[in-house]
DNA sequence: AGCTACAGGGATACCCACTG
DNA sequence: CAGTGGGTATCCCTGTAGCT
């Protein structure tokens, strides 16, 4: 059977939708419930999904509904696509007007309270009728997961050297230098020159799993 | 332990309204 | 007029609680 008998007249984009909205709520009376239709209704989307592709994606079992291997699969692609069109949507709605639209980006609260702030109040002046999201993202080699699942359209922060994310897109802004802190009464403070390895048995404070503590990990040995 | 009633959840049959 | 989407009514299955 040619693909486009069996799948692209048949498998549908409001099918693919009840079965994202069952898998993620675990019931079809809760999807029907969430998407204002009928159990009946929800349950003859995912009854066309199953026959179109010939397997089943749901297990039913008396508490409800559970993916099976072949539901997550196609769960998978499935967000995917809607991803895929949402960018669609946002590109023709930029195309249609240039002046508006949305930009997300994901950020420290260093970066956010400071360079971030002046950054979008600039942008913002210049192009009112855009809309500007920042999500906080502290740990940036872990917060890599917004930008693949597009989340935020922008990351900002310190990144390691060498860059090693194959699938994603650094630039450096600017280059910005480690600086040490110590209270002014601290007995090193007077000190005029002061080697890295004295200082590796002071308390530190340091955020939380940032890039900053595997840079001084590494300086330390 | 076994039976029964009930509730929750999904499937099916049939119908109606809308659209091209 | 056929196809599609969604409705109601009803049935089936399973789990659970209560009773004997």
């Amino acid at each position: 059977m040619k693909w486009d008998d069996r799948i692209g007249r048949r498998l549908r984009l409001h099918d693919l939708h009840v079965l994202l909205t069952v898998a993620e709520v675990g019931s079809m009376g809760k999807a029907a419930e969430r998407l204002a239709v009928s159990q009946p209704s929800i349950s003859k989307a995912i009854s066309d999904i199953e026959h179109t592709i010939g397997v089943r994606v749901l297990d039913r079992t008396s508490k409800g509904v559970e993916t099976t291997a072949y539901g997550r699969a196609l769960l998978r692609r499935g967000m995917g696509a809607f991803d895929e069109l949402r960018q669609g949507i946002r590109e023709i709605e930029s195309l249609a007007d240039p002046t508006v639209g949305e930009v997300r980006i994901g950020a420290p609260e260093a970066i956010l309270a400071g360079l971030l702030t002046a950054v979008i109040d600039r942008f913002s002046k210049a192009h009112p009728r855009v809309i500007v999201t920042v999500i906080p993202a502290n740990n940036m080699s872990s917060e890599y997961r917004l930008l693949r699942e597009r989340t935020v359209d922008f990351l900002l922060g310190a990144i390691p050297n060498p860059f090693m994310q194959n699938d994603l897109d650094a630039e450096a802004l600017y280059r910005d230098r480690l600086r040490i802190l110590s209270g002014a009464k601290h007995p090193l403070a007077r000190r005029r020159k002061i080697e890295l390895s004295e200082l590796v048995d002071e308390p530190w404070l340091l955020p939380p799993e940032s890039i900053l503590s595997s840079r001084l990990a590494e300086a330390f040995g």
